[in-house]
DNA sequence: TTGGACTTGTTAAAAATTTCACATAGTTGA
DNA sequence: TCAACTATGTGAAATTTTTAACAAGTCCAA
């Protein structure tokens, strides 16, 4: 098939069938078919073969797919497949727990350099990274390859964070700061917020009472 | 209008709202239009008056909606215009982490009790609270009331701790585990994992790039 | 080598969501 | 009080996404 637009909610499944294979492979399934996968993932097998289908074909008929292969191949597909270096500009709350998340390295994204503009952090060693201030990305994210930018800033910070970062070149932003962001319609940008996941819960939980 | 089903999307866009609305009573605004408010967060005008319309009328025809009024007013359609008592399960480098975040309770979710499995960790005390075994939850959580549970378990741990909130009649879950969960389907389960935006980001730079 | 049991990839149908368009209602100024 | 404006709430249209259905490819056993 091979597609030309493909459904943000599709790549957010993708990210989950990533997720459940790596722990059926680890568990030592070799190979699984779209309507086990599906049970697991609790979505249509229909769902997961369109999913895929956008991108390629990656089964075999009458078998189902090759657990390791197909990860490879979702991988590529998100483009997830390499190491991608990130610069961070915030080190407050948030982007010290950011620092310290080790699951950034292990899952591709490198996060290379740190910024703040507080006089009191710059030049501050932190996992044996110098804070640096925001006015130095556009020279270092040239030199150091950097491509994607993560604010964690407070929210009136936000906008300015971005301005740097866009000045810098950078090609895509992960917004964890509580506030919209202006960027030109080429970059993209996601929004992070795990209390949206909190309000759904409580959400469904008030619903169900009613 | 006051429907019964309400799409997901609208909840994920109601909590945006109330984001961009907190920031723009912040700066000044008490009156809006749905036209400008979906200006700020990049959506459809009509869009906006249909998510709110699911749950009532908040405008005013010819002026807009009065900002205050309009938070209180989401704020008590997704139920969270009140304190939800949380425990959390597992105190690894996620848990810590979220304990640590000071927003939960600004936010309204409340993270009373914390546990884990980890005899090395049992007894420990931390921002205030004593982590304890997980056995304890089925006692505890009625005792204090605790509605939601909050996974932070290594993935292989998840259902376990999934069990135990379930045992304990908890009424929805977060999972920040990286693996999904049996719960029966009357109990909310929402999965966090930031990396699902790191993906889209470098999904939608790889594909600009081709 | 053939037939039966499976499972994918894909087209077509169904369902859900988003956008449009406008009647309705409130506001302001003359 | 009326006319001109503004902006909501909502039914209908357009679009998107999901699900169903099935032809085609694979495997295995007899």
């Amino acid at each position: 098939m091979k597609s030309e637009h493909i459904p943000k909610a599709t790549i957010g499944r993708l990210a989950v069938y990533i997720q459940v294979l790596e722990n059926l492979l680890r568990d030592g399934n070799d190979v699984i078919s779209s309507e086990k996968l599906a049970r697991a993932c609790s979505v249509n097998s229909s769902q997961i073969r369109k999913d895929l289908a956008y991108f390629g074909e990656f089964g075999v008929r009458g078998v189902g797919y090759y657990v390791q292969e197909l990860i490879t191949s979702i991988k590529e597909s998100l483009g997830i497949n390499r190491v991608w270096k990130c610069a961070l500009i915030g080190v407050g709350n948030m982007g010290n727990a950011l620092l310290r998340h080790h699951d950034f390295e292990r899952r591709g994204f490198h996060i290379c350099a740190a910024f703040d503009c507080d006089p009191d952090k710059i030049g501050l060693e932190f996992e044996g990274m110098e804070i640096v201030c925001p006015t130095h990305l556009k020279e270092q994210a040239p030199e150091m390859g950097l491509e994607i930018g993560i604010i964690a800033t407070p929210p009136d910070r936000a906008q300015r964070a971005a301005n740097h970062l866009l000045d810098a070149n950078i090609k895509g932003i992960i917004n964890f700061a509580p506030s919209r962001i202006n960027v030109p319609p080429h970059i993209p940008v996601e929004y992070v917020d795990f209390f949206d996941h909190l309000y759904a819960v409580a959400f469904q939980i008030t619903l169900g009472n009613e």
